[in-house]
RNA sequence: GGCCCAUUCGUCUAUCGGUUAGGACGCCAGGUUUUCAUCCUGGAAAGAGGAGUUCGACUCUCCUAUGGGCUACCA
């Protein structure tokens, strides 16, 4: 192949939300794009007219947006190889219809969908093909004057693909190598129908690929099959010396048990199988989505790149520009990938882990403020310092976090039992009046004085420490002690000691 | 049923004829720690089965099994 501009297309079809799966493949599209400096384009295949569901494209171009898939031109840019919605291109597939027609590569056929249905039941293994068309209502086997009077008298017809049988059809796949088909077992299929006027999935797909200039399809394994088909249309319409190459993706299996992941996996394992939340508009049920579950979209991305492809080294964690630098669809794999949402969820944690507080810090904000709890910019920057390391969602910082702004009410019962000792009042009592009169209340010199104060008094350090960590959080955990007593401050800290010492139960010793 | 694709730890995967079959998630055990987490270290864990080809097969070929996809006037 001669060397040219990589053109790659990511098509969905608008019957609802994006599936993970076809992010995926977008993702695989746009990395090939930006790797090869090549242009990555958005079509909607709305050519089904009876599956178009409203929303559905603006959805998707949200979607693309939260995740930083970049398009160069599509049905929401514009591009000069516009319209990028398919079904504002009727005319042109009318044209491309007229041509195979008059060149005998097509037929027109009257078969009802009653008939059809109907010989599927006559014959067994049913198919349009070479050996069946004969004993169809098509302009084959009709008088042309029959044909032309069924037409005109409006009569709804099909125009389908007339395949000759018995050869050999090769697709080269860039990720499976040469898959061979033989003809023979594939159909005539259904090219365009007149009652909406609009071709199938297959025709217009060819049709504006050429077009559109793509130079590689990149898509899911599904549509290996039709494979065959679309290299017999490049050649029926004499574009086989400019046909795309093709890559045929595996598929993303359920994480568990057998077959494809579907959305009632998402629903049934608790995870997200779209990337934004998705109410249906007919239903009015709601799917959950990775961006209103917590995750970073640099994770979901990360994450999705290696279901399927790996750049051949330990390397794990990478950004999208990083992947773009490595991506290589020699190293796509064959098989199809459970999907490990366990995994996700550790990019996701590693994510933020990474990440700058200060761009967690918004989230957060808005997060407890729906909880009744106004955090400012700078005490959320602190929180989430101390406390990102230990959640996979930055929604779980909520109720970890509470305690920095609430003082507790309640005590858990099982701490309680466990570290609020008979002398625990006492001891919490001194240690209270050490710190009112300590000037610098920093956790690093409170953790200094602190720390002189039970040497001195040999003090066991547990006790201390496990009843003090009680009495401010209310629980026996979080994190280093002093940081928490350093950020609610002294008053607070005094404050919350004394009511601990006043409510919490006295114990024999 | 027919056609096509696939098959390495539980999962995602590395290996492109000669390796103690490597990494990661998860799991288990230690360690760090005032708690809970985090973190660190270690561990268990794999070539579907059978024939070939070869001095030598996870790697190449074939068969079987299993899994997956397609088989619409859906995409």
């Amino acid at each position: 192949m001669t060397e040219q501009q990589v053109r790659v297309r990511f098509a969905p079809s608008p019957t609802g939300p994006l599936h993970i799966g076809g992010v995926r493949t977008a993702l695989y599209n746009y990395l090939f794009a930006r790797k090869h400096g090549g242009q990555m384009i958005l079509r909607i295949e709305d050519t089904d007219s009876h599956r178009f569901v409203p929303g559905a494209e603006n959805y998707i171009i949200e979607a693309f947006q939260w995740l930083g898939i970049e398009f160069d031109e599509g049905v929401h840019i514009g591009g000069e190889y516009g319209p990028y919605r398919q079904s504002e291109r009727r005319e042109i597939y009318k044209k491309y219809v007229d041509v195979l027609l008059q060149s005998g590569k097509a037929y027109i056929a009257f078969d009802t969908p009653e008939e059809l249905t109907a010989k599927r039941e006559e014959i067994k293994n049913f198919q349009y093909d070479a050996t069946t068309r004969n004993l169809m209502n098509n302009s084959l086997t009709l008088p042309k004057e029959e044909v032309e009077r069924l037409i005109a008298n409006g009569n709804n017809y099909v125009v389908r693909f007339l395949i000759e049988p018995g050869r050999d059809v090769i697709v080269n796949d860039l990720i499976r190598g040469e898959v061979v088909i033989n003809s023979s077992v594939l159909d005539d299929k259904v090219l365009y129908k007149s009652v909406d006027e609009l071709p199938t999935y297959h025709l217009a797909n060819i049709v504006d690929d050429h077009l559109m200039k793509i130079t590689h399809v990149i898509r899911g394994e599904e549509w290996l099959p039709s494979a065959p088909l679309h290299v017999l249309l490049y050649e029926a319409f004499g574009w086989a010396d400019v046909a795309p190459s093709f890559a045929h993706l595996p598929l993303l299996l359920k994480p568990e048990g057998n077959g494809k992941l579907s959305k009632r996996d998402g629903d049934r394992l608790g995870f997200p199988v779209f990337p934004l939340e998705w109410t249906d508009p007919k239903s009015g049920d709601v799917s959950s989505g990775y961006r209103e579950s917590g995750y970073l979209p640099e994770a979901v991305v990360n994450f999705l790149a290696l279901l399927g492809w790996n750049p051949g080294t330990d390397e794990e964690l990478m950004s999208m520009d990083r992947l773009i630098e490595l991506f290589d669809l020699n190293r796509c794999n064959k098989s199809g990938a459970k999907f490990d949402y366990e995994k996700g969820r550790w990019f996701n944690h590693e994510y933020i882990l990474h990440m700058d507080n200060a761009s967690i810090a918004p989230q957060f904000i808005g997060l407890m403020s729906s909880e009744g709890v106004e955090v400012t910019t700078e005490q959320a920057i602190t929180v989430i310092d101390l406390m990102k390391g230990r959640v996979n969602f930055i929604p779980e910082l909520v109720p970890m976090c509470r305690f920095f702004f609430v003082a507790p009410v309640e005590y858990d019962g099982k701490t309680v039992k466990k570290r609020w000792k008979a002398d625990s009042p006492t001891l919490m009592g001194e240690l209270a009046d050490f710190l009112e009169k300590m000037e610098d209340f920093s956790s690093e010199n409170q953790e200094k004085e602190v720390g002189a104060w039970i040497a001195k008094n040999e003090y066991h350090l547990g006790n201390i420490m496990n009843a003090w960590r009680l009495s401010l959080v209310g629980e026996g955990k979080g994190p280093h002690m002093f940081d928490i007593s350093a950020f609610i401050g002294k008053d607070e800290t005094l404050r919350r000691m004394r009511r601990a010492i006043e409510v919490l139960p006295r114990k024999e010793a």
